[in-house]
DNA sequence: ATGATAAATGTTAGCGCATACATGCCTCAT
DNA sequence: ATGAGGCATGTATGCGCTAACATTTATCAT
């Protein structure tokens, strides 16, 4: 017990004790069980976050704050990667909470029924990124897909007519780009336009994608004058194929993303594009988890990190 | 211990209890604590992997590899990000180590002894990946990233002859952009040219990196007519930059990256590169540590899973 | 010297599971 | 009827720690 108090509450313990404890501790390599910790204490001081992929730096980014955030606590980041699917989310959400971690990062706001309903029996502080929830299962902290794409859109609108087009990924599982396409809708039927049916294209999230879509689109006679993808990875890919393609970019198409990634502003032409505080969405998370986690629930539970649209060289 | 029994060796129960058993389990909500089952059993089914950064695509898909081979068999990955620190790695192998995982996936051979020693008293396999390390803590799996740069740029050399330059990012505490680094220098070398001082120079892993780089090199009066980068970020950066100079890629100056990421193909000019086996990496780490974990031992304990040298556009 | 109080140290039980071992029950040849 | 042998089920213990409580020792006013 004496060697308990000197780890937890040094200041307890008598300074010569306190020595002679510390200097066993060393000379015996002790290495303290973090497993038997946990389950006695009922606390493992680790935190989950769910993400639908690792290649997406966008989310990396988001996971980077929300780990640097933690270091500071003492608490443990565990991520699981769950491909886009809802599915594989709900059997990553089952073993974490077998787990028993303190506390769930889940990214975006499509769960299954038994994700939410596990997560919510489980009482543990739950925290919902990227997307701005109508009902968050429990906090939630990011923007507003649907607004940004809205206004991103408007603006192509207002400096290249209603002739645009839209590519994005794969919706099934993914508010975030569903969000986006309604939000491109939402700008054309505002401005008394319809989308054009094959003008709406679904791709992998990827430069090749972005690629093929932009293939399928300027091909043909009949070419959109601007192209909003819901990526800037996307973006890019179709830059690349309008160029390749002899078209000038934004001269002949224009073209904006969706992230601002690192490539936006390196390539030529620098991407136009929605900017989101990735970073600080991370840090946000952490510290509402932290605050939940010390009793204090804020009454806000949700937090609209809001946008910013960045015109550059494409648009 | 019949209910233990129907969840790990259900065929040893009768048909009947077993039913009774799990219709309880269901109606009781009944979640196994995997804390207290490791407690009991000495294994966590946690495998660690400690990457230097989410951000590094080809870190990233490695990791993806290695998570889905780890799937089926019922473990689970917990990831560790570095920040291409020695010193921080080594603090999270000790907070690993205390959490008791089976097993330990090391991007990269620069660890500290001190990292070296817990690993080594520890006993559990370890898997250091990426590049061949001389004498491996325990096993390894990876790619020369030495021979495979020199043999890059000995192409480079023998197209564009021997006014050739490197940008990198940093060596410390990085053994893969040291021996690339390296790598370019033994192919200078072996053309009986000096590396130019000037010519090497040593950026943050980034577009912007590899842009500021190009800008430094072609900027004067005396330009390489080559660069060689140790990444496609820098390189795509780079090719950038160079463009926005008015200069043509490969015409008036030449560029190679390595990795092979998606943006090598996808950008114009496409970029040559090295491709190396990522995710079979990450697969054939994880079968080492599955291997290890059931008590096979292999005597063969590094894996060179060999490189491919791709010339595009770019060069 | 004495008891009250505080500071320092010790004792006990239990977290939820796995492991080794023990017991009960049934079948069947004798 | 009997006991061997196999199948089904039960009991005891401990993994390494924490939390509540208990005890000993030092300090000090009276």
């Amino acid at each position: 017990m004496t060697v308990v108090r000197v780890l937890r509450q040094p200041e307890k313990v008598a300074p010569e004790t306190h020595a002679r404890v510390t200097k066993a501790l060393r000379d015996a390599q002790y290495v303290p069980d973090l497993l038997a910790r946990a389950l006695a204490s009922q606390r493992t001081g680790v935190v989950a976050a769910i993400v639908p992929s690792l290649a997406n730096s966008l989310i990396a980014e988001v996971t980077q704050g929300m780990s640097e955030a933690f270091a500071n606590h003492q608490r443990q980041l565990m991520v699981g990667v769950s491909n886009y699917s809802a599915a594989t989310e709900e059997a990553i959400v089952r073993t974490f909470l077998a787990r028993r971690v303190d506390a769930i990062y889940l990214t975006g706001t499509c769960q299954t029924q038994a994700t939410v309903a596990m997560l919510q029996s489980s009482g543990i502080p739950v925290v919902q990124g990227g997307n701005l929830p109508d009902r968050p299962i429990d906090m939630a902290v990011g923007t507003s897909n649907f607004a940004s794409s809205r206004d991103l859109v408007t603006g192509l609108i207002k400096r290249y007519g209603t002739r645009v087009a839209y590519i994005g990924g794969p919706r099934a599982d993914n508010d975030r780009m569903r969000d986006r396409r309604l939000g491109f809708e939402a700008a054309v039927r505002k401005s008394d336009a319809r989308p054009k049916a094959g003008w709406l294209l679904e791709v992998p999230i990827s430069m090749v994608g972005g690629r093929d879509g932009a293939r399928a689109l300027v091909g043909g006679r009949d070419r959109p004058r601007a192209i909003f993808c819901g990526g800037d990875v996307m973006a890019a890919g179709a830059v690349f194929e309008c160029q390749r393609q002899g078209l000038r970019v934004p001269d002949d198409i224009a073209m904006a993303g969706y992230d601002d990634l690192d490539i936006a502003s390196a390539m030529r032409p620098a991407l136009t594009t929605v900017r989101i505080p990735r970073f600080e969405i991370g840090v946000r998370a952490a510290a509402m988890i932290d605050a939940a986690l010390a009793g204090r629930r804020h009454t806000n539970r949700t937090a609209d990190m809001g946008f910013e649209i960045i015109w550059r060289e494409s648009a």
